[in-house]
RNA sequence: GGGCGGUUCGCAUAGCGGCAAUUGCACGAGACUGUAAAUCUCGCGGCCUAAAGGCCUCCGGAGGUUCGAGUCCUCCACCGCCCA
C-alpha cells in the first residue's frame, strides 16, 4: 500500500496503492452497505469507472456473518468485485440505530434491527471482521455524535473513539504481524476526527489520532450539516499532508466540491442512489468549478414523476453517457417510476452515480490553467 | 311482476342521530448526506386568514321527522343479485 501525492495544486492529487488495485484521488465511493450497490450488478459498477466501493462492517456482520465470510474467502469473492473496498465499521450505526444500542468504554451492544439478537461490537472484534471482510481500507470503531450536542457529550463520546482507536490500531498492527503482511500487501486502516463542531475538540482528535500513526484519516460526524466547508477546511489543515483525508459520509456534490477545494480526497454518500430510487435525478448544467464556496449550481435535479416529464422523448441528460442517457427517455424513465418497475432503479441508480462519477474525473483534470480562467 | 341489497371528494371504501365526513389507490408538492430508506412527510370540496380559526356548499333526487339527518321515514330515479 502506499499514498504518492502527485500535486497539490489546483487540488490534491494523487494514487493510492491498495491489496485490491490503484485509485485515483480525489474520489467518490458507491455505497454497497450490504455487499451490493443497491439495485445494480458489480459489473453495472465496473462500467461506470468506479475504482473503488464502500461496505458496511456491521451489516455484514448480521447477514451473512462473520463465519460465513471467514469460511468464503471474504466479500470481493462472494460480490464480484475484485477492485478495493472500503468498510466502515458500523459506528455510523451507533448513531442512526441509536434507540437500539448501548454504549461502554469497552464496546457497543446493538439489537438488531433485524431479528432482535444482541450484537456485541468491540474495537477489536470490528478489526478482525474487516480482515474476514478482505477489506482494503479498515476503519476503526467509533462514536458518531449526533448534532447538536453539548460540548461535554462531544467530549466524552470523542475520549471513547480516541481509546477504540488506538485499542484498533494495536490490535491491527498485532494481525498484521501475526499474518506476515507486509507494507505492500496489507491493507490500510484509517482513525476518524469526532468532536462535533467544536473545534477544541476537533483539534484534540485530530492531535491525538496522529500521535497513533493511521494510515489515513476520515473527518466524521460532518454530515448532513450545513455550511460544512468552513469546519472542514479547519480538519483538513491540521490533519498530515501526506496521508489521505476521508470525509465521511458527504455529500450533495456541491460539498464535495467545495471539500476538495480544501484538500479532502476520499468520499462517499447515499445520496445519488437513494435519491436515484426516490425518482431524483441530477442533470448537469456546467462544469464544476473548484472552489471553497460553491455559489452557483452545476447541475439540477429532476423530480421524474413529474407530469411535464410525461411525453419528454428527450434523454435524461442530453449530455451524458451512460447506459441510461444513451438508450432511454425522460418520458420512459417516468414511465418505469410511475409503474414501479425495478428496472426504474437500476437505470436512476446507475445516472446518478455516472454523474458523481464524472464529476471526480472532471476535478482530477482539473488543470492550474483552466482554474486561472 | 316480486324480494332483497346498493347509490358518500377521480376510483374503491368507512360511516348506523352532533360530520367537511374514514381508509386505500390515484393525483399534486416536498424531503433524503459513513443506507433499518423501491422510503418518509404534507396536501387533496370552495373561500378568507400569518396562524388559531372562521364562513359557504356538501353524502343520487324531492319531501318529511328532529334542536340537529350521510345516518330515521315516504315517494322517485338509477345500478346489482335472486325468484318468477
Amino acid at each position: 500500500m502506499s499514498f504518492k501525492l502527485l500535486t497539490t495544486n489546483p487540488i490534491r492529487r494523487g494514487v493510492l496503492t491498495l491489496p485490491h488495485g490503484k485509485v485515483q484521488t480525489p474520489f467518490f465511493m458507491p455505497i454497497a452497505t450490504r455487499g451490493a450497490v443497491k439495485s445494480l450488478a458489480a459489473d453495472d459498477v465496473k462500467k461506470l469507472g468506479a475504482e473503488i466501493i464502500l461496505s458496511n462492517t456491521y451489516h455484514l456482520l448480521q447477514r451473512p456473518g462473520l463465519e460465513f465470510l471467514k469460511k468464503h474467502g471474504g466479500l470481493h469473492g462472494f460480490m464480484g468485485w475484485p477492485k478495493p473496498i472500503l468498510t466502515d465499521s458500523g459506528g455510523f450505526q451507533v448513531f442512526s440505530l441509536s434507540k437500539y444500542r448501548k454504549i461502554t468504554p469497552e464496546g457497543v451492544t446493538f439489537q438488531s434491527e433485524i431479528d432482535g439478537r444482541k450484537i456485541f461490537l468491540s474495537p477489536e472484534k470490528v478489526v478482525d471482521a474487516q480482515f474476514a471482510i478482505g477489506s482494503d481500507i479498515m476503519m476503526v470503531l467509533d462514536v458518531c455524535s449526533p448534532w447538536p450536542c453539548t460540548h461535554k457529550d462531544a467530549d466524552e463520546g470523542l475520549n471513547i473513539t480516541l481509546d477504540w482507536a488506538r485499542r484498533s490500531k494495536v490490535h491491527f498492527d498485532k494481525i498484521v504481524k501475526r499474518k506476515k503482511l507486509t507494507k505492500k500487501n496489507r491493507p490500510l486502516i484509517f482513525g476518524i476526527a469526532q468532536g462535533s463542531l467544536y473545534k477544541d475538540l476537533r483539534k484534540k482528535s485530530i492531535a491525538e489520532l496522529t500521535k497513533l500513526g493511521f494510515d489515513g484519516y476520515g473527518i466524521g460526524g460532518v454530515a448532513p450539516k450545513k455550511k460544512i466547508t468552513e469546519f472542514v477546511k479547519w480538519c483538513t489543515e491540521l490533519l498530515p499532508v501526506d496521508k489521505p483525508r476521508y470525509l465521511m459520509g458527504v455529500g450533495r456534490p456541491e460539498d464535495i466540491v467545495e471539500a476538495v477545494a480544501v484538500g479532502v480526497d476520499m468520499f462517499d454518500c447515499v445520496i445519488p442512489t437513494r435519491e436515484a430510487r426516490h425518482g431524483s435525478l441530477f442533470i448537469k448544467t456546467s462544469m464544476p468549478k473548484i472552489t471553497e464556496s460553491v455559489k452557483k449550481l452545476f447541475y439540477t435535479t429532476a423530480h421524474i414523476k413529474k407530469e411535464l416529464y410525461t411525453h419528454d422523448m428527450k434523454p435524461l441528460d442530453p449530455h451524458c453517457s451512460c447506459l441510461t442517457c444513451t438508450t432511454t427517455t425522460r418520458s420512459y424513465l417516468r414511465h418505469l417510476f410511475v409503474t414501479r418497475e425495478a428496472l426504474f432503479m437500476r437505470l436512476a441508480s446507475i445516472h446518478n452515480l455516472a454523474f458523481y462519477l464524472n464529476m471526480m474525473r472532471e476535478l482530477q483534470t482539473t488543470t492550474m490553467s483552466s482554474r486561472m480562467k
